[in-house]
RNA sequence: GUGAUCGUCGUCUAAUGGCAGGACAUCAGAUUGUGGCUCUGAUAGCGAGAGUUCGAUUCUCUCCGGUCACCCCA
């Protein structure tokens, strides 16, 4: 066999074997969301790749090397790495800031980065995000958070929750001084990509992972001896708001979260069962960006799960729920003598079946009788009927249960009602 | 962008510088009115290309793909 084409590296066929997990995983983070007052938002697939390059900010590896970009007849279009830009785009674009605030919407997308494809990392991957806009207050952070536990929680995904603020642009000024005083003596020995990062976000040479930085880092002022007053106030407010949840935490000074229109809170969820790309959520706040996108001043937060990554941890833990299998085969077993009447009333009732949303199979492939019960026991079907001469005649007809074994006499018109 | 490692039927897995074998799965039959067990048969594979060789699935090189990791992120 030689195909045409084969799929793409980094992107993932999901077969039926499989897609009731996926199915069954955002239907949970859906309904959950909607008791949070979270609606769905849909959008776009590409957008002009200047929202990309303003929102994700243009130092950041995501657009400076990830993007799938297409220069198009009109403009430049890129496959949207992340969903906010584009959602939050689309809240402004279509006037949802004049309506009750906050707004709180959830989407579930396919994205794309241009990244080496590894476990947990794809070209096309999937995230369930939500957002809240228009407050500020750490009730906020603090009822995301909430959110994102709750739907882990619920997905049975065993989970370490590392929070951080990175305080606003005033706080992080006074840190980039501060930093680059306590950096500057050792620039030469950083590594190449650590001096490029001296100038331009020196947040990041706290994440390097090469040991030299790694040793110079260590001593490194630390972001939040440096908030401001208030950055340090909403802080507080939102570890003690979580406190009060019950919701476990630990403040990792190092998260650095690589999109730069980040401010105060961030936060990761991480889990260690499925490898080096641990990280199954990550947000926080961004009380900049909307305002970077032309639009008013107005707070907002919000968050991203990666489905691949939470449905590999879902794995480990071996908690997917059930596919769902057939509920009823009917074998037609037609003769001389009923002149196709059996596979018209099996066709009748496979339908009665269907209108009370059972699963109702019979054969398509030419297979003779032996085959058809055959085909039934592998597929899984519970309940199994013949429809043949006598059952026309009698109008009765036998419904087996296909795991004991066991048969009971039913009018061949009550079949649906009796297989429930 | 970098590094490591691996490519044999749909899946798993043998052997070999000289006819590529098995298991599972699939299909058919044994068994035209009741499945699962068993038996028989069929379908189906050396990632691609160059080189060495009388001969390469095996050795060498290149590419492609998979996996894992760095980096980065969800």
């Amino acid at each position: 066999m030689e195909l045409v084409a084969t799929r793409n590296k980094g992107a993932e066929d999901v077969l039926p074997s499989e897609s009731y997990i996926w199915q069954n995983t955002e239907r949970l983070m859906a309904d959950t969301a909607k008791t949070y007052g979270f609606r769905e938002i849909r959008f776009p697939t590409f957008e002009k790749t200047e929202l990309f390059i303003r929102s994700v900010g243009e130092t950041t590896d995501v657009v400076q090397k990830e993007m799938w970009t297409v220069k198009g007849r009109e403009s430049t279009y890129t496959l949207r790495p992340e969903g906010t830009a584009g959602a939050i785009r689309a809240v402004l674009q279509n006037g949802l800031l004049n309506e009750a605030m906050p707004q709180k919407i959830y989407y579930q997308i396919s994205a794309f980065r241009h990244e080496n494809v590894q476990k947990g990392r794809l070209w096309e991957f999937h995230q369930f995000g939500a957002e809240m806009v228009g407050s500020a207050a750490p009730a906020a952070d603090a009822q995301i958070i909430q959110m994102a536990g709750d739907i882990l929680n619920k997905l049975g995904i065993s989970t370490e929750l590392h929070i951080n603020s990175i305080g606003c642009k005033q706080c992080r000024t006074k840190y980039y001084e501060a930093l680059r005083a306590y950096f500057a003596p050792d620039k030469e020995k950083l590594c190449e990509t650590c001096q490029s990062r001296f100038e331009k976000n020196p947040m990041r040479l706290l994440d390097c992972k090469s040991e030299i930085c790694k040793g110079i880092a260590a001593n490194a002022p630390i972001i939040t001896d440096y908030l401001c007053d208030e950055c340090a106030e909403h802080f507080a407010k939102v570890k003690a708001l979580l406190e009060s949840l019950g919701i476990e935490y630990t403040v990792d000074p190092r998260i650095v979260r690589g999109l730069d229109y980040y401010t105060r809170t961030v936060f990761e969820f991480i889990s260690r069962d499925i490898g080096a790309q641990a990280t199954v959520c990550g947000g926080g706040r961004y009380d900049g960006l909307i305002e970077e996108m032309g639009g008013p001043s107005t707070p907002a937060l919000g968050f991203a799960m990666g489905m691949e990554r939470l449905i590999l941890a879902m794995k480990a833990k071996e908690n997917g729920s059930s596919d769902s299998v057939c509920d009823l085969y009917i074998v037609a077993a037609d003769s001389d003598s009923t002149g196709g009447k059996a596979l018209e009333a099996t066709v009748r009732t496979a339908s009665a079946a269907r209108a009370k949303g059972k699963w109702a199979e019979y054969d398509l492939c030419g297979r003779g009788f032996k085959a058809q019960m055959k085909y039934a026991n592998k597929i899984g079907a519970k309940y199994l009927v013949v429809i043949g001469e006598s059952e026309l005649e009698s109008g009765t007809v036998r419904v087996k249960n296909m795991a004991t074994g066991e048969e009971s006499e039913t009018a061949l018109d009550a079949v649906a009602d009796v297989i429930g």
